[in-house]
DNA sequence: CTGAAAGTTGAACCAACTTTCAAGTTGCAG
DNA sequence: CTGCAACTTGAAAGTTGGTTCAACTTTCAG
C-alpha cells in the first residue's frame, strides 16, 4: 500500500527471476517439485531430491523460495488456478456448441473434471494435502469452486431449468458428488470411464434414485 | 499361520499391555494422541507433545508402540471403526421404529454423520490425513463405507423404493455428497444445521434438482 | 515376603533435513 | 571489452524430534 517497489505478493524479499535464465530455473524447480510432492507427499518430499531432479545445485532453490511451505503454497495456488480455468474452459466450449440446459453443463463439467483428474493425479494429491500444510489455500480452493458450481445452478434455476429453491449445500453436494467420483474413478482406477459416470451422475441430478411412479 | 504364540496384527514384539496398569496408559495415549493428531496434524505432531499430554514420560510410549506412525495406523483403525459403528447403530435404531424407506435410511444416516462429526472433528482430519499417513488405511476406509452405502441402496432397490440401475457409482456419489456437507456445514461451521442439510441432501436424492414438470 | 515380570523414566544418541553463505560463474548493458 | 547484477554452487551449520536403553519402581502370584 504505502511502499512502490515491492511486489503485490512478497512479504520478504522479492524473488521474482530477473532473467530469461532465471525464468527457465524457476520453471524447473515447479516442474520438479509437482512430480516430487505428487510422489511423496510434502513431508517425505525433500528439498535436495527437487533440486535434484530440476539439475540444479541445493542452494538455487532458495534464490526462488524462502522456504519448502513457501514452494508448496506457490504450487497449490498455480494448481488450483489450473483446475478452474480447464473447467470454465469446458464449460464456455459446451455453451458456444449451442443448445444445451443448466445438467447438460454439469455433467460436461464433471466430464472434463474427470479427465483432468487422469491425466495430472499429481494435483489431486497436492491440493488434497494442502488441507494439512497450507488449510488457508484447500479452502479457498473449495469454497471458490462451490461458488462457481452455485453461481452455475442459480443461472440454470433462473432459466426455469432447475430447481427455484437451490442453494449452497446443494453446491457442496454436488462438489463432492465430483470429487469422491473423481477419487475412485480418475484417480484409484482409470477405467477411462469418464463419460459413463458423469451420464450417471447426471441422472442422479436429473431425477434422484427413487423409483419413478 | 504357523506360529501360535504371535497375535493377530503384531509384525514386531507384541505391545498389547498385560496388567491393568498398562491398559490404563495405552488409553492415556491414545487420547492424547486423539487430540494432538487433531489439533497439529501427523507431522507438527511430536511424540514428546503426546507423552506430556498424556501425562507420561517419553520412553513409555515405545512400550506401547514400534513407532509414531504405529501409533497413528492404529488409531485410524480405531476411528475408521466407530465412524462404521455409529452409523450402523443410528440405522438400526431408524428401523427399529417401524414406517421407513430407503430414503430415510439415508437422510437418517447423513443425519447422524454430521452429528458425529460435529463433535469429534478430530476424527475426521485423522482419517483425511491418513491419505498421505497410511494410504492403505484410507482407503480401506472409503472402500468399506461405499460397500455399506451400495448395500443399503440395493436392500432399497430390491424393495422396490429406489431404480433398479443403483451401482457403484451411485454409493460413492452418495458418500462424496455426504463428506463434503460435513466438511462445509459440521467441520467448519458448526450452525448445527444437521437436519435441514441432511433434508436438503434427501430431497436431491428424492427429485433431482430438475424442475419438475 | 520375595522375586520376577510388567511398566516407567528421561538423558543421550543419532539421522535426516532445512537453511545459510562465501566463493565462483554467466550474461548482458553500455 | 568490461563491470556489475543475476544466478549458481555445495559444503557446512544448525535444528528438530524420533528412538534407544540401562537403571529404577510397581505389581502380584506363589
Amino acid at each position: 500500500m504505502a511502499d512502490s517497489k515491492t511486489e503485490l505478493s512478497s512479504p520478504a524479499a522479492d524473488k521474482t527471476p530477473r532473467s530469461e535464465r532465471g525464468r527457465r530455473t524457476l520453471r524447473k524447480l515447479l516442474d520438479a517439485s509437482a512430480e516430487e510432492f505428487g510422489e511423496k507427499g510434502f513431508h517425505e518430499a525433500s528439498v535436495s531430491s527437487i533440486t535434484r531432479r530440476a539439475g540444479v545445485a541445493l542452494g538455487t532453490f532458495y534464490t526462488y523460495f524462502d522456504s519448502k511451505e513457501a514452494l508448496f503454497q506457490a504450487l497449490v495456488q498455480h494448481m488450483s488456478g489450473q483446475v478452474k480455468v480447464y473447467a470454465k474452459e469446458s464449460v464456455e466450449s459446451l455453451k458456444e456448441e449451442g443448445e444445451f440446459d443448466a445438467l447438460d453443463v454439469e455433467e460436461a463439467a464433471l466430464t472434463s473434471f474427470l479427465n483432468f483428474a487422469s491425466e495430472h493425479k499429481e494435483i489431486y494429491r497436492i491440493i488434497d494435502e494442502s488441507e494439512f500444510v497450507d488449510p488457508q489455500a484447500y479452502r479457498a480452493h473449495y469454497e471458490g469452486t462451490a461458488e462457481r458450481i452455485l453461481a452455475r445452478l442459480r443461472e440454470g434455476a433462473a432459466r426455469g431449468e432447475l430447481r427455484g429453491d437451490i442453494e449452497e449445500a446443494h453446491a457442496w453436494a454436488i462438489m463432492g458428488m465430483n470429487v469422491f467420483l473423481g477419487l475412485r474413478f480418475a484417480v484409484w482406477s482409470d477405467e477411462n470411464s469418464s463419460s459413463r459416470v458423469a451420464h450417471v451422475a447426471r441422472a442422479l441430478l436429473e431425477q434422484g434414485i427413487a423409483k419413478r411412479l
